[in-house]
DNA sequence: TCATACTATTGACAACAGTCAATGTATTCA
DNA sequence: TGAATACATTGACTGTTGTCAATAGTATGA
């Protein structure tokens, strides 16, 4: 859609949340920021996230395990972590692989600092 | 308590947490750092967050019309932003100043960007 | 085509969170 | 002392969220 650039993240995923104490949000960049802050906001999704970022890819089978979650409370999970643009997946097989997004990472990190 | 430092604030609110990429959270951890990103997943919080860091203090009762909720969800908003580290009040005469502490806001901003 | 394996979706339920009216507490000022 | 003001707390209501069992979808391999 529309002019694709050589970057290969989507732009609204870097485009996106001016720093916190650059005046006041409008309502709908504070929905857009609330949005990624709570697929942050639950333990279970953090050890996830934590867990796939210290490996390339992670498969969804490999979190059950280590979470203690049932698989669809793992699949949830990651639908959330994913709609909110921190990591992002690609099925080959019968595998679904998780990575992170860094850049979506470091956006939000930017929202904080500056 | 015990022995206080030459800094000014609580150990606790920078010793905090790891980079979401340096291995698996333990679950105490993953709590701590939920809570953080909690306060943070709320927009009417996101909204006053951005105006107190706008400002050097922002009265409590500067924040009620801005943001168009009662005083009683002010007072709880508040206070959750508080409990997590993020702000901090000071109560002089009838009013209750608060300001943001950009320590905090640091910590959170590492946590994603290593 | 059938059986198996990995993931997603649905439905249900309990726990939690955001909101406000009513009330309580503390401070200022007459 | 009393009235007024700013904030906190309580209680109630509604909507959202985390969880899992059951089920559906999809890919692989015999």
């Amino acid at each position: 859609m529309s002019h694709p650039k050589t970057i290969t993240v989507d732009e609204a995923v870097v485009n996106c949340c001016s720093p916190i104490g650059a005046g006041a949000l409008s309502e709908l960049e504070a929905g857009d920021m609330a949005q990624i802050f709570g697929a942050l906001s639950d333990p279970a999704r953090l050890r996830m996230l934590s867990l796939i970022a210290s490996e390339d890819e992670v498969c969804s089978c490999a979190l059950e395990e280590p979470l203690g979650k049932s698989q669809p409370t793992i699949s949830h999970h990651t639908r959330i972590l994913a709609e909110a643009g921190l990591i992002a997946g690609e099925k080959r097989g019968r595998w679904m692989w998780w990575r992170v997004v860094p850049e979506r990472l470091k956006v939000v990190a930017r929202i904080l600092s500056e």
